[in-house]
DNA sequence: AACTATTTATAAGA
DNA sequence: TTCTTATAAATAGTT
């Protein structure tokens, strides 16, 4: 449902998949508060974004009641060791516990030698490797990096661009107005009509307008400006890294 | 959609409900799917019908995984039951676990962006960042290994001398045993001693030794050559890389 | 955030 | 239940 049918994978660009989630998250969420009112069920939806973020519906009663109600259903397994003895349910999570914290060590320690510390317990052969793997990270960040510069260049460019083009159309209007005041000014010479002090003293409406013109020009020249003065500064950070 | 406009509040007709209710839930699983699929997301979607009946629905990882998330992220809710609840023993194991979880989470997230995976979540700072921190990182394990390297060779350069001095010293000694047997020769001959068959077939016990030493000496310099020779390959690894 | 051309979902009927 | 079809609803691409 959409301008064009859509293919059923992942959307690479990040931009239309976020935007993609948004409405379909909306949705998503409507229908299953539709199907529980018309059909009097209940519903517990839960979404994670790719980010991590989190989403959930529930209809009527509070979430933690339906996933109760599911775990009664569909977790035998947990059960189980929930009717075991206290003992055996504690020492089961004592265990999982240990794992836990062993994995929490093992990745700390993995992480360390990203960070190039405690490099002292590595032998040359691990070593090798981590710089290889450390080397390709680098090229990927780098190319993401400049990938999301350049859309930003041509971004700001294309800006550029239209700004300029519509400071040159704004300069061909002014000179427009220009001189039409000034045969107006010619004729009321020719046909010596009395010029009121008024009318001298006050600037033509037409000329005013222009002068508005001009300033919304600059304004917008300014703020062009200032977005590619951070994007230099990003660029020399880029280059001194 | 569909013939009619459709009011949202509950279908009165049994029969009606239960077909909606069979049909929404199919639209419903679809599109969860397809958010799932099209955004990169983590779906978890639980249907009672009226009758009690569940429905399941959850995208990639299994349907446990995404209630563990979602209660993890969701646990300070639970804390505040669990310490009404008796079993607050339990409860508080499945918090430290909890922790425990999303703290592994986290590492392991970060470890993409080391390995230069999921860089699209990062913006141009973060990305700037983390290169910054891999090419320390890099800068310090090469020193690292540069300095492994060094003593790798000194170590090898020294022991290298070592068995050039004793090398040396065999050479020496046997000269000194060549020397020896002349003289010996030349006295049996001046004494006209007869020489045993099995005296001159057989090589002089001192002179076996001296050939132990000069084969073990030689073994030694292959040993080493091979040890330099890995080396080498390390370095020429090193440079490619 | 709004718009709209299309696709998709589905209510009613068979 | 399942198929068909007219129509409502959702939404992809665009502004």
């Amino acid at each position: 449902m959409g301008r064009g049918k859509v293919q059923l994978r992942r959307i690479e660009n990040k931009i239309n998949r976020q935007v993609t989630f948004s409405k379909r998250r909306g949705g998503l969420v409507k229908k299953a508060h539709e199907i529980s009112v018309l059909c009097d069920a209940e519903v517990a939806l839960i979404v994670f974004s790719h980010k991590g973020k989190i989403f959930e519906y529930s209809s009527d009663s509070c979430m933690e009641q339906i996933l109760e109600r599911y775990e009664r259903y569909s977790y035998a397994e947990r059960r189980l060791l929930a009717s075991n003895s206290e003992s055996s349910v504690q020492e089961n999570w004592s265990l999982e516990y240990a794992k836990l914290k062993a994995k929490i060590d093992l990745l700390q320690r993995n992480h360390k030698h990203y960070m190039g510390e405690d490099l002292d317990s590595l032998n040359l052969k691990d070593l090798q490797n981590l710089e290889q793997q450390l080397d390709t990270s680098l090229k990927l960040i780098r190319s993401r990096k400049n990938q999301l510069m350049h859309e930003s260049i041509s971004m700001l460019q294309k800006k550029e661009k239209a700004i300029q083009e519509e400071n040159n159309m704004l300069s061909k209007k002014i000179k427009e107005k220009d001189k039409t005041v000034g045969q107006q000014a010619e004729w009321h010479q020719q046909n010596q009509v009395p010029n009121s002090a008024s009318f001298l003293l006050q600037p033509h409406p037409c000329l005013n307008i222009g002068g508005n013109y001009q300033e919304e020009a600059e304004a917008r020249r300014n703020e062009l400006d200032l977005n590619l003065d951070s994007l230099y500064s990003c660029h020399m950070g880029c280059f001194a890294t």
